[in-house]
DNA sequence: ATATGTTGTGAGACCGGTCTCTTTATACAG
DNA sequence: CTGTATAAAGAGACCGGTCTCACAACATAT
């Protein structure tokens, strides 16, 4: 009966002292590995906990000691390669501190992202990870500060925070990624991301909420105008969020009077349907158009061409967003600074001279 | 002072009552939303609860109620496209149901499991989903049914548990995928899986470790007899862990006396690493080799020829393993199941019939 | 008028650990 | 043989919520 019956309670120290004949606090020490405890008892109270199969409540051990040895990480989408992978390196810096990981997602919405961090700070978390949906409005992360909470972000950062930040060097990269399709002779270069298309056409970079595409598109935009190309900002697009969407973007672009040859896309998901939209309206690469995307994912390497990509290294950013915020858990005297991971561009075969 | 520095200790309950000169219980009441308070009061309580910021304790509350809200669940790798996709299932699911998701890798090591399990338990999550390393040695299994705490199993079943399992149909995918491969006049195929090469050559289907592979495998032997060729057995193999390794496997297969002429992934990374291999080899697909992968993955579509796969709908999975565990964890009588998510043949370009 | 019911609030136990403080037992020095 | 230091074990407060129970105030029934 109370075999297979759900046990009702679960074994406590209390019941371990017990059965052990010794007192609640001498069971704990023992279980809670502090304080000193004779052998003899220690023996007494471990074979008492083996035969009740005692697991610690980590809640109530929390509870009193303040740290739950949990992490918190609030990403924009975890099926997105970028962030699986950022996870992963997160998830092995926080275990080898012995934290422990717990995810939640915001779909890069404003609101989704604020309850999460309040979820989380309610759970108590030790610390918080978190991919900033915006890079405005921030007073759910400066709750997190006021609450003592230390927090890490990723991939984006937000200087006014004065919090440590992880990011991409993405400046850079964006330059060193055009100014590889310029070299190769291309005059008219387009920049396709997936954010929300927010007011029709750009007028001003520093006005986009992203940090991570603005300093992109900043990069892109100045190699252009170091080149003396015109408009550059009109070959700014957004809201390639699927693959319709992207669809329309593409043939937008490229049905111009002077269209682009050359296309950089800002991230891997972007990259792959705008591989698509490429090949369903059947232009090649590179003979037609040019593309570079960023971030090395496994498609790239396996298409025909495969596609020259910037290499993010993400999951070094990811553990070394794990170890910084592990770092400022343990209090370790550190001055706030913004890390950058250096990228590199990995030339295949997705770029050419622009034919006419 | 006081400002910058981080707040020593967090508001509660009694902090708020105090300040709306209430008793504890009574704030206690308006903060958590139960009982009965008296319009005025909830309002001074509420006041007083935004004017100090207050957020309640999860940890605390969860203590007391029994409840945490929270679902564990050990994935073999989430970097795999296959459990990252599962993962959004199971999220979206839990999320609806009013519960947060805690993940943990076991990078399909028993140990690992095993600890990952252990410390789920100990976070009190109100249930589990797993997908288990391998379906004998579930001692840990056992304790989790023991420690009443609901199991929902992933991918792969343990029918001697006496637990839910959410898997594909994937001996009938196998079936599927490997007769319509026999029906384009293969005579000759090979099954490749990631599992670890356990006792070099294999014997008896039966003892393979992982269900899901296991029924994979007999579903292909299954029809490779029918069709009455010769050493089915030998046709399976394991090991193909990592591009190299899968270098190696593929490489051995094609230099036998009578190489297989078709070839069967067990999943999307296996898929890509024999896509890889053949590639590398200077073999073309289908012309020289055809081949199916399990998981529609996003690369599979933009390579050339684009790759034929067994759709596994692995959201729906997901969903529906945390649909289930929730009712569970509500305690909706409902029968132990094995719930399987049908597959389907998505025919792209990877299969021709063979060349002589 | 008293009995009965209803509603809102307060007091305090409880969850399962940690940890401080106190008490008891043993060792060693004077 | 007493005094003091030291080690080991016990008693109980505490973390921040929930929740039961007691009780007060007021409304309605008899």
């Amino acid at each position: 009966m109370e075999d297979s019956a759900a046990s009702k309670r679960s074994v406590t120290v209390a019941d371990v002292a017990k059965a052990a004949k010794v007192s609640k606090a001498t069971a704990a020490r023992v279980l809670g590995g502090y304080g000193v405890v004779s052998d003899k008892i220690k023996d007494q109270v471990m074979a008492a906990a083996a035969a009740l199969e005692y697991r610690p409540n980590e809640l109530a051990r929390s509870m009193s000691t303040g740290r739950s040895g949990i992490i918190g990480v609030v990403v924009g989408d975890i099926e997105n390669a970028f962030f699986s992978l950022a996870v992963r390196g997160i998830s092995d810096a926080a275990r080898l501190a012995g934290y422990n990981v717990i995810i939640a997602n915001s779909g890069e919405k404003l609101d989704a992202e604020k309850s999460a961090v309040d979820l989380l700070i309610g759970k108590r978390v030790d610390g918080l990870i978190v991919t900033p949906a915006r890079c405005d409005g921030m007073d759910h992360l400066h709750h997190v500060r006021r609450a003592g909470v230390p927090l890490v972000l990723f991939d984006r950062s937000i200087p006014e925070l004065g919090v440590d930040a992880v990011t991409g060097d993405d400046r850079d990269a964006a330059i060193t990624a055009t100014r590889y399709m310029v070299d190769r002779g291309h005059r008219h270069l387009a920049y396709i991301s997936a954010m929300d298309d927010e007011d029709g056409g750009l007028i001003d970079t520093g006005r986009i909420s992203n940090s991570a595409v603005r300093e992109r598109v900043e990069g892109f935009v100045s190699v252009l105008k170091e080149a003396g190309l015109p408009n550059p900002l009109c070959s700014v697009r957004f809201g390639a969020t699927d693959q319709q969407q992207t669809d329309a973007v593409v043939r937008r672009l490229l049905s111009e009077a002077s269209p682009p040859t050359a296309l950089l896309a800002s991230d891997s998901l972007v990259g792959l349907r705008i591989f698509r939209s490429l090949q369903s309206l059947g232009l090649s690469i590179p003979s037609d158009v040019s593309m570079i995307s960023f971030l090395d994912a496994d498609w790239t390497s396996v298409t025909v061409p495969p596609i020259t990509v910037i290499d993010q290294r993400v999951y070094d950013m990811g553990k070394l967003a794990g170890e910084r915020l592990v770092a400022r858990i343990e209090r370790t005297p550190l001055a706030v600074e913004r890390l950058r991971v250096g990228t590199s561009l990995v030339v295949r075969g997705s770029v050419a001279a622009p034919g006419r």
